[in-house]
DNA sequence: ATGTGCCAAGCCTACGCTTT
DNA sequence: AAAGCGTAGGCTTGGCACAT
């Protein structure tokens, strides 16, 4: 028969034991503990030393209960093997950390059903906030899930029903898109195939700034709009089909940077050269596009600033609630020598110097 | 007036007691 | 025996009362 005791592995210091050791109520450790005035000198001291001693750290469970917020903040990303929506994480965390918020990460993988779902989890969890990129803005589960929420809501890069009252960063995708559609057609493109999403405003915003691009050079909208759910099959199916058409564009515009890598697979089945036989502009900078022979022209915006505002924004619900107007955050176009030769006056402003020139000099490396 | 302690509340679960 | 119900316990903190 074995006589041994079986003590616990840790043995977890609560705040009653740090009030024992100083011999003082519970109530003072915590006034002292939490940096309350009104606690003398010397029973401050009693109570850091026997603190230190116990290495005693609060029960952050304990302490939701009682506050009631539990300082985490969820977060319900559509795909996060999406480098896009790690740099937006990743942003959002590097605030939230700051303000001493724990981030809980889930990933409904683009499928609506799973992201009313993970809202629910993170509302059960009682999550002080959310920041959300939901699949869609009309899934009667996601809104019904959103409506639910007594927490403040971030959308990022969508809009919801009024009703939902939440608080949205968006990014300017008219913008980037106008500006990438205009430097096509002063290329001299005339007709453009422009891949798309699903039903969101990423997607209707893309498809109003090549349009709008169209209009402001006094051009027929010879636009071919490909939807589909983003991914690699959808991009490399539309190169396919937008090619295989009667009357193909010369130029093709890639509204998701999981388009990329399917569309290029296209393209080098076909042979093609970038820049020479096809225009191609993707959309959100990946490492791909500058390795890529020849470069990848792209619209670009700074994923992680999305983050960190989608982050500030909320932390400023939870100081002070109230209603606050959509954040519109910049895209811009970044020629680059997949797009061809620049011959025209475009506005491509915001485009580097250097992208420029490279776009100038044409494609000098095949992509065969 | 200042410093300190007591108590209730917050939510959930395990456990024990009572009733069917 | 099973089901239903009440209570205690876990930890922290804010409010109030009391002692100095």
């Amino acid at each position: 028969m074995s006589n041994k005791t079986t003590e616990p592995a840790i043995v977890k210091s609560g705040i009653k034991a740090v009030a024992e050791l100083a011999g003082v109520g519970i109530a003072s450790v915590s006034r002292v503990l939490s940096g309350q005035p009104g606690s003398s000198p010397q029973m401050t001291q009693r109570v850091m030393d026997a603190a230190r001693q116990l290495g005693y750290a609060p029960n952050v469970l304990a302490q939701s209960l009682r506050r009631r917020a539990t300082h985490s903040i969820g977060f319900v990303g559509s795909d996060i093997n999406n480098p896009l929506i790690a740099s937006i994480v990743s942003g959002a965390e590097s605030v939230l950390s700051v303000a001493k918020y724990s981030v809980l990460l889930t990933n409904s993988g683009g499928d609506p059903g799973v992201d009313a779902q993970r809202i629910d989890v993170l509302l059960q969890r009682q999550v002080d906030g959310l920041i959300v990129l939901p699949a869609l803005e009309d899934d009667p589960a996601t809104l019904a899930a959103l409506r639910g929420a007594q927490a403040p809501v971030v959308l990022i890069d969508r809009t919801l029903p009024s009703d939902i009252g939440a608080h949205y960063v968006l990014s300017d995708h008219f913008q980037g898109l106008g500006d990438a559609g205009r430097h096509l057609l002063q290329a001299g493109h005339s007709r453009i195939g422009l891949v798309v999403g699903l039903d969101v405003r990423p997607t209707r915003e893309r498809i109003r700034g090549v349009e709008a691009a169209f209009d402001s050079l006094g051009l027929a909208r010879n636009l071919i709009v490909h939807r589909g759910r983003l991914s690699p099959e959808h991009g490399e199916q539309a190169i396919e089909e937008l090619l295989s058409g009667e009357n193909p564009p010369s130029a093709v515009i890639l509204g998701g940077n999981q388009l990329l890598e399917g569309a290029l697979r296209a393209v080098h089945r076909r042979n093609l050269t970038l820049g020479v036989d096809l225009s191609l502009v993707s959309c959100d900078d990946l490492p791909l596009c500058r390795l890529h022979h020849p470069p990848i022209a792209t619209v670009m915006r700074d994923t992680a600033l999305l983050g960190r505002r989608a982050a500030e924004l909320l932390l400023a619900q939870l100081r002070e609630p109230g209603a606050t107007d959509p954040e519109l955050m910049p895209t811009w176009f970044e020629a680059r020598a997949s797009c061809g030769p620049f011959v025209g006056s475009a506005s491509t402003s915001a485009a580097s110097p250097g992208a420029k020139k490279r776009a100038k000099q044409g494609p000098s490396i095949s992509s065969k």
